[in-house]
DNA sequence: ACCTGAACACCGTTCAAGT
DNA sequence: ACCTGAACACCGTTCAAGT
């Protein structure tokens, strides 16, 4: 769940409360409206919901793109602490394969997440690459004990595994709708390598 | 090369002649804008390097969408072509991973290009679904001869070969900056498998 | 201190008026 | 038969006026 902070960032004093109460519905509207519609939602359609006039956005978030942000942040929040309660007991090989399902299921769960980290390109919005390195520093004690172990491909760093993640999940999405599995099988292929002879 | 044609696809006569030479501007102008600026690339700026009205362009174009399709189907041609001429004497395997290498090359050279491909939900563009899978039947005789000689994983169609590729340039592309060898690596990886100890 | 809604510059698309 | 440019509905963003 998103942290309730009557008090954006960077504040030191706390925000009106009818303020605090417009932030909040900002943020909840934002985050379903984005979910269900993509980035495309328009950030009319988030004041409705939020029961705001169209200009109060732009007194909480001084662009779109921040409000975008704040939701990736806050996905990327759950995905850490999902990865941290991965079980522990997981052998390193199938724990970092857990760790890519982990995400490959937020993506599913949320259109417009896997839009932003798509579209970012990485020298233009270093907040979003920011969360993207947050989330590969949550994989990387997997990655090195998956390595260490001798079961995993060297040549990969701890961004390159959440960047495939993304990637997986790409080029499954126009499949979902008619395989559900898609993600998996496209996630064992990878893991075990496309010219992997049958068992 | 786009084929030059002077009437608009589905239409018996033939353009006038200074019509023909807008339509082939605009397919130019719109091949080179959204190469370089991607699909946010604005109709206006299309129109006006092609020398014509914005209101032009809907003369020749249904929508903006339509013009996408066409570049889409252009490269698609190239793509296909391309394919059909790799080197006879590839092993099998090696010969699969070439036509990957292709698509990544092209993606990376055409910033609308795989940005159409992995925007088009499956059952939403129908055209641009059918260009997908025009590329997957230049690739099936590859997969099949590599499944066939049992050096690639034979839970894999024609289709999914293409989509990987863009969910492996997807997953290249923010490092594409720094490391320009990204997509290779990548495309490495996931035919090996990620999950494939040190040589 | 914050909210509102009109206003602005932009976009894709339409269409009456020209040639 | 085709082209033009004004007009339309939409978008993200700004800001003067309110409370």
């Amino acid at each position: 769940m998103a942290e309730r902070r009557t008090s954006a960032p960077g504040r030191d004093r706390p925000l009106r409360t009818d303020a605090a109460r417009n932030r909040q519905a900002l943020l909840d509207a934002a985050g379903d409206v984005f979910m269900e519609l993509g980035t495309d939602a328009s950030v009319a359609q988030i004041a409705t919901r939020a029961g705001v006039a169209k200009g109060t956005v732009f007194g909480h978030f001084p662009s779109k793109d921040a409000l975008l942000t704040a939701i990736v942040t806050d996905e990327v929040d759950r995905l850490v602490a999902a990865s941290e309660q991965l079980p522990g007991d997981l052998e390193p090989g199938p724990a970092l394969l857990a760790f890519m399902k982990l995400q490959v299921d937020r993506y599913a769960g949320n259109r417009a997440l896997i839009e932003i980290l798509r579209t970012a390109r990485a020298a233009e919005r270093p907040e979003i690459q920011a969360q993207v390195e947050r989330l590969a520093e949550a994989g990387r004690p997997l990655l090195q004990r998956a390595q260490e172990s001798g079961t995993t491909r060297p040549d990969l760093s701890a961004l390159d595994v959440v960047l495939l993640a993304c990637g997986v999940y790409s080029a499954a999405e126009s499949l979902l709708d008619h395989e559900p599995g898609a993600c998996e099988r496209f996630l064992r292929a990878v893991f075990e390598g496309i010219g992997t002879p049958p068992a």
